[in-house]
DNA sequence: CCCGTTTAGTCCCGTATGGAACTTGACGCG
DNA sequence: CGCGTCAAGTTCCATACGGGACTAAACGGG
């Protein structure tokens, strides 16, 4: 599984850009987490994302008044309007009662609609309402905003390298195993 | 702030990749936010932190018992002994309060140690144990295993490209604003 | 060397979360 | 065409979470 390449490549990997941006300074652990961490992968990615969710996630909580969850609806609501509930909840992550409640009170606020699916009568199609459609874009602007913050060290060529690289992961995970006990076998 | 290379560039970001590997398909949401989505880096970077971290920590919890926040410290003092709670939260996005509790249970445990810093009697410095030590070689040796599986469609030379992507805009971390109110000037 | 301010860590407590059980409808099969 | 199984959503409930108040120690002027 791991090629031969042995023990260098690896460091390689870990420490991959730090020459490039040795003077600049992160918070010290940070800095240890970033270049001194077999997980390199993982943590880039979780620091990353936190630093993206909390501060557009406390905006939108200040600015609509919606929690996580709630958005997370809308905003899969407003890529692709007319989805289940459980479509929502196995492409976000979240739990689908979890889902159910922000639904419920989406419904509450009139910032979604919902219609029963005359095909499937357990299951309710979602409509996102004009509120809706004028808060989830109100919210997506902050967000590409904050996006080209965080990106703004990279040139344009570098963006779209990393805008591929990512996708080619992502496009890759339907096939990586589900990780139950990788190689132990502890009952 | 956005260059005037105008919408083409745009589309190009989002869409980065996908005439490469178009024939694979992942779930349908998943494609749209993939693919037709304005925030196309924060959805892979919480796609991607979601497909290493519901894993590991499940699996974490299962072998060793520990929640996310007791992992949380635990890491943190693997990758670098010594640390106090202020450090490991403001490095790991976590409150302190839920820091704290975190390391009580750990103690508890027997898994962290901790000592009073003579330097200044308010902090505490936390040690792991060798029992700690134990635990977290072991679930590190299961991150990695799947960090490597997530980049398996990498080359290797891709893998060094994401990886000093990825380390340049944490670098730049610093730098960004705090995003309080953006553009919008309501109290 | 005293007092206002900041920082480390803990405590309290309301609430969001998510596992599990449940309800209802679809589906398949003899 | 009745019954077992599965899937969509909801409800229940224990608990983990995190905001905010609090304690105690350090800092820093005047």
């Amino acid at each position: 599984m791991r090629q031969a390449d042995g023990p260098a490549l690896e460091t390689l990997l870990r420490e991959g850009g730090k020459a490039a941006a040795g003077n600049r300074r992160v918070e010290d652990l940070v800095s240890v987490k970033l270049w001194q961490n077999p997980c390199w992968l993982s943590f880039r990615f979780n620091f990353l994302a936190l630093q993206f969710n909390e501060p557009v996630y406390r905006l939108i909580e200040k600015e609509h008044g919606l929690a996580r969850p709630e958005f997370v609806v809308l905003y899969s609501l407003g890529l692709s309007d007319g989805l289940t509930a459980s479509a929502i909840s196995s492409s976000s992550g979240f739990p689908k009662n979890t889902i159910s409640r922000a639904i419920q009170k989406l419904i509450d606020k009139a910032i979604i609609r919902r219609e029963i699916d005359q095909a499937d009568l357990r299951s309710f199609v979602l409509y996102i309402t004009d509120e809706g459609r004028r808060i989830v874009d109100a919210a997506m602007q902050s967000m590409v905003e904050r996006e080209n913050v965080m990106i703004s060290a990279l040139t344009p060529a570098e963006r779209l390298m990393l805008s591929e690289l990512l996708a080619k992961v992502v496009v890759d995970s339907p096939n990586w195993p589900s990780m139950t006990n990788t190689e132990e076998n502890e009952e």
